[in-house]
DNA sequence: CCAGAAGCTTGACACTTGTCAAGCGCGAAT
DNA sequence: ATTCGCGCTTGACAAGTGTCAAGCTTCTGG
């Protein structure tokens, strides 16, 4: 009986805990979400805790007490950016019957992702940048790079497989490609320059079918 | 004689302006220098003004005599590194007689930047990912990328001449190909992975011959 | 040789930064 | 009802920032 009662009181005890943890962890990305915003307005070098927290509903000092240190904070903040990222382009691989209708879906979602998110990517390129002076992010960034690699790749093998081919190219090397000219493309764009999206669009068309 | 008096003394007024100009932009350079030293070290985001006069034979007040502000002692800083990094692979180009002679000058100056010039170059994405946020950089980093797309050209031209072919894809598509090759073998490399630099070599020794 | 400019150093300024300790309010457990 | 502790705010701290003015040294033209 009474070792019943402690039982349960054990798992009451470890049911709390675990819903204090799940508190704990929604609001640390509620908080990193925040400060992707301000991260995606200044880039890592002019961001600050009290800049993020002036652009949020918190103010500075809950900052520290959900992170360590800015550099927990953000490398929380690119570990959440990832998981949105890396799925991005996954419905329309699935979907898609024909070579034509994946090109026309990958592009679509390639131009909507230029146009409405581009203070999201430069902020990637920035930090994926950071992980080369900073050790602390490497992990992080790493892990990202072979994720979106992995992503390129389900998109080149659906394509291929869908005219019954196989990539001409490894993993690596059309990750590089469409990494280099989306990066390329944001730039220009950011620069307002008009042409950057048609051009990426027209070069990654010819692309498609001579590398997958 | 009167007149031709006043002209030499004209001429000789604007001989020493222009060297003093020389002098001051000689000057400008030196700093520009010594500044990349810490900048490659630290990155844009964690160096100051007063960091880079420390780790150079200079006091910080000469910056300002010399720059207007910090972007402007960096912007001039891109535009030196420019100078020097476009030029890398030209004698590579126009010394090889045969496709493998090509091959082997440019894997082999491939190597040695990533090895030994690791610290200039990740600097260089830096300034490229901070041109995305900061608009005073966009005008000289889209320059540089230009001259950098114009030199990875030269290469595949040549490689393609060397066999009596034309390169099988657009300048575009080339750079962002390769540079998006060397920035994740330039991260890997940093990281201390052994394999970054020979799984570069392969990956570029397969492509040459089936994109140029 | 000397006045004045050029080149450079020094120190101060106003401000921002990350960090943290003290304390507040409020809900939950006793 | 009281106590306790969690979540959060506030304010202070030292360190570091870009900038600049005042002054020193060195060189140079007259």
């Amino acid at each position: 009986m009474a070792r019943q009662a402690t039982r349960v009181a054990q798992r009451v005890a470890v049911a709390t805990e675990v819903l204090r943890d799940e508190k704990f962890n929604a609001r640390r990305i509620e908080l990193a979400e925040a400060a992707l915003e301000t991260l995606g307005e200044l880039g890592f070098a002019r961001t600050s805790l009290r800049e993020i927290a002036q652009n949020s509903a918190f103010t500075h000092g809950v900052f520290h007490y959900y992170f360590s240190d800015k550099l927990d904070l953000i490398c929380c903040c690119v570990r959440h950016y990832k998981a949105k990222c890396v799925t991005r382009y996954d419905e329309v691989v699935t979907s898609a019957q024909s070579r034509d209708e994946l090109t026309e879906g990958f592009l679509a979602k390639l131009a909507a992702t230029l146009q409405d998110e581009a203070r999201m990517h430069r902020l990637w390129y920035d930090l994926r940048s950071q992980a080369m002076f900073e050790a602390a992010f490497r992990k992080d960034v790493l892990e990202i790079d072979k994720s979106l690699e992995a992503m390129i790749w389900r998109i080149a093998s659906r394509y291929a497989e869908l005219g019954g081919t196989r990539p001409a190219s490894s993993p690596a090397a059309l990750y590089a490609l469409f990494d280099g000219l989306f990066q390329s493309a944001l730039l220009k764009h950011l620069a307002n320059d008009d042409r950057a999206i048609p051009e990426l669009l027209d070069e990654v068309r010819r692309l498609l079918p001579t590398i997958c």
